[in-house]
RNA sequence: GUGGAUGUAGCUCAGUUGGCAGAGCACCGGGUUGUGGCCCCGGUGGCCGUGGGUUCAAAUCCCUCCAUCCACCCCA
């Protein structure tokens, strides 16, 4: 094989592009019923953005990134997540200028250099949302709701809706600083991974499934005990909103994202059918972001969704997504095929999926297409119909059949 | 970046102690059927991932590289 696509670069072939279709569809009704407009943002931005809003120490920012340098020596990096960009967009915009607050969906590939396995890919697929403009605690809910209204919609059940509070800007320093005192005092029971992240990202130690790690940060302190009052009346109030609306969740004290911008809300939807990739959406509130990027203080969350998990979640459903057709037409010779071309064009306009047999195959073999192709009717034009100027409308189901003129064939459309 | 597994027909996979390259599905042709589905007969299709080595003989044993998958890691 000559070329072949890049390491982690998939096609997505049909049928299973049927299952994606259904998956953006859904989602699109559920934004539009919340109220989220859909924004296109480049998927290539200038490098300095993802650092500074993702986090210089972040793993997708310091090994995962697509960098290239254009002709001028500026560095761009292909969009490893949405939220930077929809928040540059927001700024360079002005789109907080229009006051209250802005509701923004989009969906599209993201890139990071990581090694493919199970749920991951190089180049992926997320389904995207933010909300900005808003402190919450309302909105934080909202988030989640949605966020579970959508795996509602396109059919997923069995996940597992997981919580926390991480902080605010006036509480998270003082936990960090008391966490990174205690990781240093237990440095010597820590694998060399946590030692890394005691100095760099504390709260990542949270995240490790080395069980002696496990077992060492037992008794670290833990956020929720640290949080400031501000903090807490927030997240009693997230709480209070997700369970009137009757959603079950577990609060995860060591939920932590691996994005630096999140602060106060973060959540992660997970499912347990899909190898070590178990997060299928996840997301939290990034109230300092905006200003980081040059824009006004303004509030915001948003969350992703991996488009290639849920669709994997759904992999089972795949064949009912294949083309099907409504009418197939057999037409034999090649006067037939003229007289009846555009009869099919005409069908088509009226929304009708119409296939015909390109090359001269015998009736056999295109009856055997249609019935491939769940054609509910076949049109059948040999010679003699083509003679007596009418063709054989056969009904696959039923299997009856009739004489119609070519000239009222094209009404079938208004009989299926 | 680290570890493990796997590469044979378009797809899913057999292939024994090394001895002529196989099946099912799909595709093409034929039979049967009221003109398709079911059934029957036949056919096309392979550098056995790549390059080397061992051997009279390698899909099979050894090494190289490439690719894919799974796990670590990270995250959606």
């Amino acid at each position: 094989m000559e070329f072949i696509s890049i390491k982690g670069f998939k096609d997505i072939l049909p049928p299973e592009t049927g299952l994606w279709q259904k998956i953006e569809e859904c989602a699109r009704r559920v934004f539009s019923s919340f109220g989220f407009l859909e924004i296109r943002t480049p998927i290539m931005e200038f490098t300095d953005l993802f650092s500074r809003g993702i986090g210089q120490e972040t793993d997708i920012v310091s090994k995962e990134m697509y960098t290239l340098t254009d002709s001028k020596g500026r560095g761009m990096a292909l969009r490893p997540e949405a939220t930077a960009s929809v928040v540059r967009a927001y700024v360079q915009n002005g789109l907080h200028e229009a006051g209250g607050v802005q509701k923004l969906f989009s969906i599209g590939p993201m890139f990071r250099h990581e090694r493919p396995q199970k749920g991951r890919l190089r180049q992926f697929h997320q389904i995207n949302a933010e909300l900005l403009g808003d402190p919450g605690p309302l909105s934080d809910a909202e988030m989640v709701l949605m966020a579970m209204t959508i795996f509602e919609a396109i059919g997923i059940g069995g996940l597992t809706l997981c919580i926390n509070s991480l902080g605010c800007a006036s509480c998270r320093p003082g936990y960090r600083n008391i966490l990174k005192d205690y990781l240093s005092g237990i440095k010597g029971s820590l694998c060399a991974d946590c030692r890394r992240r005691a100095e760099l990202n504390p709260l990542r130690v949270f995240d490790c499934k080395v069980d002696s790690c496990k077992e060492a940060i037992a008794g670290a302190p833990s956020i929720s005990a640290h949080l400031c009052s501000g903090c807490v009346d927030h997240f009693d109030k997230v709480r209070s909103y997700l369970d009137i609306s009757k959603l079950s969740y577990k609060i995860n004290p060591n939920l932590v994202r691996g994005l630096d911008y999140y602060c106060k809300t973060t959540f992660e939807i997970q499912t347990d059918r899909l190898g070590s990739q178990n997060a299928v959406a996840g997301g939290g509130r990034y109230d300092g972001l905006v200003k980081i990027l040059g824009g006004p203080e303004q509030p915001a969350i948003g969350f992703a969704m991996g488009m290639e998990r849920v669709a994997a979640l759904l992999e089972d459903t795949v064949k009912d997504y294949f083309y099907g057709a409504d009418i197939f037409v057999a037409a034999l010779g090649e006067a037939s095929k003229s007289r009846i071309f555009p009869i099919i064009a005409d069908l088509r306009k009226k929304g009708m999926r119409v296939e015909m047999e390109y090359g001269e195959k015998g009736l056999k073999a295109q009856l055997k297409r249609a019935d491939k192709l769940k054609a509910r009717r076949v049109i059948i034009l040999g010679e003699e119909e083509l003679k007596r100027g009418e063709a054989i409308v056969r009904d696959m189901g039923t299997k009856a059949q009739e004489a119609l003129p070519l000239d009222q064939i094209v009404n079938l459309a208004g009989r299926l």
